[in-house]
DNA sequence: CAGATACCCTACTAATTTAGTATGCTTTAA
DNA sequence: TTAAAGCATACTAAATTAGTAGGGTATCTG
């Protein structure tokens, strides 16, 4: 029941990017600052520019920046491209009953949304100083 | 984002014998009725048995049972079991700002306590017919 | 008491997922 | 034109999870 060090990555880069406003920073810069690897940030930070969360420019002084205001990028945006979908659980039992597993797929139903709400609701302005 | 398989199995078996009431029921035909390894489920057994969750009797017509009535048992106390302490996350960076993890930290705990709410919420009892 | 049944325990193996690297290419500002 | 930076793909390594194997121990039944 945890979330990936990918997706801590990706959230610590991204509040680092907010601090910064709409200034481009390099990957380079802050994989250093977050003490990351450069090359698996790089990957993370693709993911991230193509659902549209960050901007990148190439070249000199190039680098990433914020594609929305920080109040308008919720942790479950981040969360759910870096991890997939919530669904706490996909049956995998080969057997399902509908007396079991129904009562069971609800249970996870009702979590997986509550999740997705809680983190829907936190900005990244929220967690940024 | 997930719940791994053993929970997912740990789970069924708890429901299947809570549906039994407090007869006991083999190994065998628990891991039969819900698809899933025999030999697998029995580790899953042992493990809920040292946490005085189910209890086992040996011989000819022995089994497993509930050792509390199905009321007492939530959805939590097998989870937290067969997956550890729901923590949804851990920092794993070498690298830890102040002002970014310190406010991510919070964001799991506050996440990771709803969650187990939830689950706490949720007895055997509920989900059984 | 013998034998079958069913749980108990430890160690091992296989499969899957996650984390991280390597390499070479393309774009762009100075 | 050259160096800085991102882009893309493929590969490797580490960790976790799932599942097996095999022998031991208690207990019921005849």
């Amino acid at each position: 029941m945890k979330f990936s060090a990918q997706t801590e990555y990706g959230l610590k880069a991204m509040i680092n990017l907010a601090q910064r406003g709409d200034k481009t920073k390099s990957i380079k810069l802050i994989a250093e600052e977050e003490g990351v690897s450069p090359k698996y940030l790089e990957k993370i930070l693709n993911l991230l520019r193509k659902q549209d969360l960050v901007e990148s420019f190439k070249g000199t002084n190039g680098g990433y920046a914020l594609k929305k205001s920080a109040a308008k990028i919720s942790v479950a945006d981040i969360v759910i491209i870096l991890e997939g979908p919530i669904e706490p659980m996909k049956c995998v039992g080969k057997v399902c009953h509908m007396e079991n597993s129904c009562s069971l797929k609800n249970v996870w139903s009702i979590l997986g949304q509550q999740i997705e709400h809680t983190l829907r609701k936190i900005k990244l302005s929220d967690l940024i100083k």
